[in-house]
RNA sequence: GCGCCCGUAGCUCAGUGGAUAGAGCAUCGGCCUUCUAAGCCGAGGGUCGCAGGUUCGAGUCCUGCCGGGCGCGCCA
């Protein structure tokens, strides 16, 4: 069961291939020529361009080519009537009936109306959110979130095997510093007085980690008898270097509870700092099937591995003290350190091994959603698997806009510097869920984000995520007039006279079920979920509008079960369409 | 300086090279004895940042400017 569109693209192509060897060359590829849908309903439901396209060609003016095209269309009872307009365009009809198949589409696949199998189930590997394991995730991450998941959700529905994933970034200096962090909060605790690091973490969990280290953990591990700040360095210096009083600080912790306790410190923050993220994004309808540990890519020989692999076909070279990858024969813009001086890998050195790895667990194509302030990043990684032998072009990056927080007219963020930011937690708990979900996916990846805070919890006809539910409500309302009515809806009766359904609001509507599967198809190519909730506000909108048109529970049998199957079908896939997106679909509201 | 993204109605944004550039909000005016008015209908509002170019046709593609955001570490 193809949808219309497919149909009717068909009986073009069987036209062109007609005229093959005769006005058109024997070896003209139909590569690229379609049909697409009219902006105008006076210009029918679909139509294409060729002719002007064809024309030069063909040695034929647009519209006689469009004539010639025209009568070698087979017939169809798709199509109704086809006619040449304007310049030469070619625009066709449907029939009435092929409009009201949607509905009997609809009813008949339900929850997997709309859905597709051109991704052909080609393993694609989504990588969203990677947040730092160094505290709560703030409303920026949400908008990765409600997007991966969006994204994710989409190339499933269009048949890809759909893996998704958390880089966790458990390695390097900032998880000493955060356990570092989490210890001098501690000390404090224990009645301690000094000057915390300016480059530390100071946001208030880091205290309730350390109050939690307190109850669970061996004190005398953590804070040795009779000395502790004697041999701290002395408390930062105003102007001194911020980060290497840090790192002095880093050492001394190491030397005064040993690496065994400075470990347990940092496991603990771990676990706590990622329980809390995987809660947050769960509550948020956000799931991965894997939390994968950076810190683990070192640990199994990942990266020795991938490095072993760049010097073997002799991309990598020695250079003041450190190892440097032959980026710029992949095509980045300069050379780029895996091993640096002092003998520690760079985080890309994880990055490509972490990459190579997605490959060799099968995956064809790695999508990596990413802060748009991390765009120079791509090219590199993309030079890493070309360097190592994998297709560079199974990398493709999303990058994803800053949010702005606005309440009202306010700006409503505050300086990340003080440690004090809005978390997504708490965004959620302002505005809920589904209204997050979906103003988080309003706009286009690529486009600057003004997230309205009023707005996003008003309950009024301002709020396009409630308009779009309460058309889904609309329906379950009416279901349960019906009831009281002591009506029941008999689909047989409706399916069989979808061709009472003839105002021009009921075939605004046919048109817009009939374009969801090419939202959905296009939505995923393009990865952007936004089309898609423009398109559900759009239906919302066809059926609101018949709502105020038409009763549908009316007296005439054939007719009142012809309407409640137009008006179940939109309700399914408003559901589907809201599914996909992350927002619950209410019977009422 | 170099790279990526953005510039469309008062505001926030849609717009796979096609027909008269659209939507929401805001403003103004109508519609509840009828399945939820969280709704519907109507009106006003535009030199698509500027200038060239390609094309039968450019908001869309190319070049150069102007303006805004973000990058350009042996940080992660």
């Amino acid at each position: 069961m193809r949808p219309v569109k497919t149909q009717v693209e068909q009986l073009l192509h069987a036209a062109l291939t007609h005229l093959k060897g005769s006005l058109l060359p024997a070896d003209l590829s139909l590569d690229g020529l379609g049909i697409e849908r009219t902006r105008d309903a006076a210009n029918g439901d679909f139509a294409t361009n060729i002719a002007m396209r064809l024309a030069k060609i063909a040695g034929l003016k647009p519209r006689d080519l469009a004539q010639a095209i025209v009568a070698a269309l087979p017939a169809s009872p798709q199509v109704q009537r086809v006619e040449i307009a304007g310049a030469g365009f070619i625009n066709f009809f449907l029939a009435s009936d092929a409009q009201a198949d949607v509905v009997r589409h609809v009813h008949e696949l339900g929850d997997a109306f709309g859905r597709n199998a051109s991704g052909g189930g080609r393993k694609v590997i989504v990588e969203f959110v990677s947040s730092n394991p160094t505290g709560p995730l703030h409303v920026g991450h949400g908008r990765h979130g409600a997007f991966g998941a969006s994204v994710s959700n989409l190339l499933d529905a269009n048949g890809y095997t759909v893996h998704r994933e958390y880089y966790i970034n458990d390695a390097g200096r900032q998880m000493d510093i955060l356990a570092v962090s989490i210890w001098l909060r501690y000390l404090e605790a224990c009645g301690e007085k000094f000057v915390f690091p300016a480059n530390g973490y100071k946001g208030e969990y880091i205290r309730e980690i350390s109050a939690d280290l307190l109850q669970k953990v061996d004190t005398r591990l953590l804070r040795p008898e009779g000395e502790v700040f004697g041999n701290l360095p002395p408390d930062e210096p105003e102007g001194g270097d911020k980060d290497a009083y840090i790192d002095a600080v880093v050492a001394r912790a190491r030397m005064l509870i040993g690496a065994d306790g400075f470990r347990e410190v940092l496991d603990l923050g771990l676990k706590e700092i990622l329980g809390d993220i995987e809660q947050d994004l769960a509550e948020f309808g956000v799931r991965f099937d894997r939390w994968y540990s950076e810190a683990s890519l070192a640990e199994n020989g990942a990266i020795d591995r991938a490095l072993a692999r760049l010097r073997k076909q002799d991309h990598v070279y020695e250079k003041d003290g450190a190892l440097w990858f032959r980026a710029t024969a992949f095509g980045d813009e300069k050379d780029r350190v895996v091993v640096r001086e002092n003998g520690v890998k760079t985080y890309f050195a994880s990055d490509i091994a972490y990459h190579l790895d997605k490959r060799e667990r099968g995956f064809d194509l790695l999508l990596d959603i990413l802060g748009s302030d991390h765009h120079g990043y791509v090219a590199r990684v993309r030079a890493g698997l070309a360097a190592m032998g994998e297709p560079p072009a199974s990398l493709d990056a999303l990058l994803v806009q800053f949010v702005t927080l606005f309440r009202g007219g306010e700006k409503a963020q505050m300086s990340t510097r003080s440690g004090e930011f809005i978390t997504l937690r708490q965004l959620r708990n302002e505005v809920g869920n589904d209204a997050c979900r979906f103003f988080y996916v309003m706009r286009s990846n690529d486009q600057h984000l003004d997230f309205d805070m009023e707005l996003a919890k008003s309950r009024t006809n301002e709020n396009p995520v409630y308009y779009i539910q309460y058309a889904h409500a609309r329906v379950a309302s009416v279901l349960r007039q019906l009831a009281a009515k002591e009506f029941t809806f008999e689909s047989g009766i409706g399916l069989a006279n979808l061709a009472l359904l003839d105002t021009t609001q009921e075939t605004a509507l046919l048109t817009a079920l009939g374009r969801y599967p090419e939202i959905i198809a296009q939505a995923g190519e393009h990865r952007a979920p936004h089309t898609l909730v423009h398109f559900l506000r759009d239906l919302a909108n066809c059926f609101h509008t018949w709502y105020n048109a038409e009763q549908f529970i009316v007296d005439d049998e054939r007719l009142r079960n012809a309407r409640l199957a137009l008006a179940l079908a939109t309700q399914q896939v408003v559901r589907n369409g809201l599914t996909l997106l992350g927002v619950s679909a209410p019977e009422s509201m």
